[in-house]
DNA sequence: TCTATATCGATGCACTTGCATTGAAATACT
DNA sequence: AGTATTTCAATGCAAGTGCATCGATATAGA
């Protein structure tokens, strides 16, 4: 059994502690500003991204990492909210298609300005272009 | 309204995918031992460090970044197992101290050859020397 | 000293998550 | 074709979390 070392505790204590505090940092900016949380965001972006805006349960999952219970809750949360609809999967009944709605497309439309300026503020700014590019190749390996 | 860099939205989402998939793998070796997740383990590695084994709530909650509520309620669950338990705060009768249990030590000490192995496996291995200490000096800077 | 304010830890309540399982439908196997 | 296995989404239940607030105590200010 290999054990870590030194460094490497602390990448994992650091990977840790940074994304807690830029998530909780970002989740309080959205809060303050009115507007629901991260997860939702996401969902909205990934949705809003595929040509016909619309894409299966299992796509989304794997894409943003949920938990399949947990997405199956938050989209009835978010069509309980019209901001996703869910239609028949074409030649397959178990499975289905979330779509997104007008309103879903538009809530993502104003959540933007305020996560992307909160990502500026908790991550962009503390880094000069090389560093960004470096740290982001980096984790790109996690 | 500064708006964040291509690259330094790769960096934010890198950093929470990065932290949740690492997470995930560790927590599943943790459990699959029949270990307890690593809120606990956090917790019982603080108290033992400290040369009395005994902390204050606050001091746990500053150090590994819980919140106030959520904190009261792990101790009582680890008070419950008999890894910690809660004294009286000499001057101050709002206060206590949670102290570590011999209990609780034997855990910690159990848990880290486990928890050690999967930081290696999951994050250690990824990594050149030279990388590692790279990404662990700029997720500092978050 | 006497009152207002602040800090500490706990808790009621609603919401969210994790786990195991279900029921329905598709696919693989013989 | 007929049965077993797999895949998909939903859900009951237990556990954990977020938020607001409480009661107790300590500190600050008049």
């Amino acid at each position: 059994m290999q054990m870590p070392s030194e460094a490497t505790q602390d990448v994992w204590i650091r990977l840790n502690c940074a994304q807690r505090r830029v998530k909780a940092s970002i989740e309080a900016a959205l809060r303050e500003a009115g507007f629901p949380c991260l997860d939702w965001y996401g969902v909205l972006l990934h949705l809003k991204r595929d040509e016909n805006g619309r894409l299966s349960p299992r796509e989304i999952e794997r894409g943003l990492l949920f938990e399949q219970y947990n997405l199956s809750r938050l989209l009835d949360r978010m069509e309980t909210e019209g901001l996703v609809r869910r239609i028949p999967y074409p030649g397959d009944k178990r499975r289905q298609l979330v779509e997104i709605t007008e309103r879903g497309r538009d809530l993502q439309k104003r959540m933007w300005p305020v996560y992307g300026a909160a990502i500026d503020r908790f991550v962009g700014s503390q880094f000069a272009d090389t560093e960004t590019e470096q740290l982001a190749s980096l984790l790109g390996r996690l």
